[in-house]
DNA sequence: GCACCTATATACCGCTCGGTATGAAATGTT
DNA sequence: AACATTTCATACCGAGCGGTATATAGGTGC
């Protein structure tokens, strides 16, 4: 009954049992759209790597579109985890620079897909009414949102120095990370984009 | 004939004359391609935009590869003019604005599409042997290496703090670039995005 | 007028897409 | 043993994809 518990308790369990793991099916797909894109990704190349056949897959998740928000749900949870903790570093700097680390480690380390799920699913998904681009964008504004908060409360707190808008410097940072997830996306070279990180922080204001 | 002749001369005409302006048409593919990106952009969608059917555009432009790459071509000369004159400006921080403010105006303005065809193109095309992916991104480094050569001379002639390595914030830069064409395409506010150039230039290295 | 050449319009090709109908297999319940 | 329930495997659906075959229309050269 649509995907059921992943939580310890065993559910009452009638008819057939479940010959697959959702978690590591849901792992699977997440591959698959983090390396093709959402509409890039076919139902064939999805159920292929879930291991499991198209029936299941909707019996499960429903549709194409729910495994994706499922998948985007458990990117967020696994693989963004990174952007909670940055947030929470004691000055603005630190906020950047963990974050730009943190980016660099995700979108470019070597077990996993390169790039930023959310960018690649915002930037190809191009149809007129398309909920999963609006989905991706509206995610990606809450995230921002809260660094702006951060900065601002930097900005009060004398982190930062008084010329510099919090929020365009908040905006700043993103369009960075956003730049970053493209370049990883293109090229395979996580020692060019170590620079290119050192690069900005080495101009990022201080104090 | 293979789109034939856009120079002034009126080429010999044999046989029934084309209806069409190749070179018009060109620009109305482009736009389809600007919008909704390689993959995502429909030879219905194409021919409708263009004015012509599918017999027409496969005998004037080949096929789907060939026309996008004539249209990228036009786009480069086109709407990535900018470029070039802002490698000339007599100062890295004024290769800098330059490129800032003319990608905000290109990316972001009213007449045309959102976000830059590049980065759409490149992102989206996932698949595993993707010529149009290659292409786009050899483009991109092409460009990319012009202005690294360009920030070395400009460090040679002083005009950067030597403690930076003007590779790196070459590479710096066009990461805000690609970063901007990503939330020009997500967010319609040029305005947010202005400030967000400015905030980069604020903390731009001078001298 | 006629032959020749080229562009047009229409209909079609094989293929893949997301999604589903159907029947068999595997369990718990009675 | 018989049944209810759920999953699995296979085959299939209509629609859209990139690309093309065919026949007709519209010009020039003679």
């Amino acid at each position: 009954m649509k995907c059921s518990e992943s939580s310890a308790g065993t559910t009452i369990t009638r008819g057939r049992p479940r010959e697959f793991d959702p978690e590591t099916a849901l792992a699977a797909a997440l591959r698959v759209f983090w390396t093709r894109g959402y509409e890039n990704a076919s139902l064939a190349e999805l159920t292929e790597a879930m291991g499991i056949t198209k029936p299941s897959l909707y019996a499960c998740f429903g549709n194409k579109e729910a495994l994706f928000r499922k998948a985007l749900d458990l990117y967020e949870r696994d693989k963004l985890a990174y952007i909670g903790t940055a947030l929470e570093a004691p000055t603005a700097r630190g906020v950047a620079e963990k974050l730009l680390r943190g980016a660099l480690a995700t979108h470019c380390g070597t077990s996993d897909p390169h790039g930023c799920l959310g960018v690649i699913s915002s930037v190809a998904c191009t149809n007129e009414v398309d909920s999963i681009r609006d989905h991706v964008v509206a995610r990606r504004a809450s995230s921002e949102a809260a660094l702006i908060e951060r900065f601002e409360r930097a900005h009060a707190e004398g982190d930062l120095p008084p010329p510099v808008d919090p929020r365009a410097l908040a905006s700043c940072l993103t369009t960075v990370l956003q730049g970053l997830s493209v370049k990883a996306q293109g090229c395979a070279c996580p020692s060019e984009l170590q620079g290119t990180v050192d690069a900005f922080l080495s101009i990022w204001p201080s104090k």
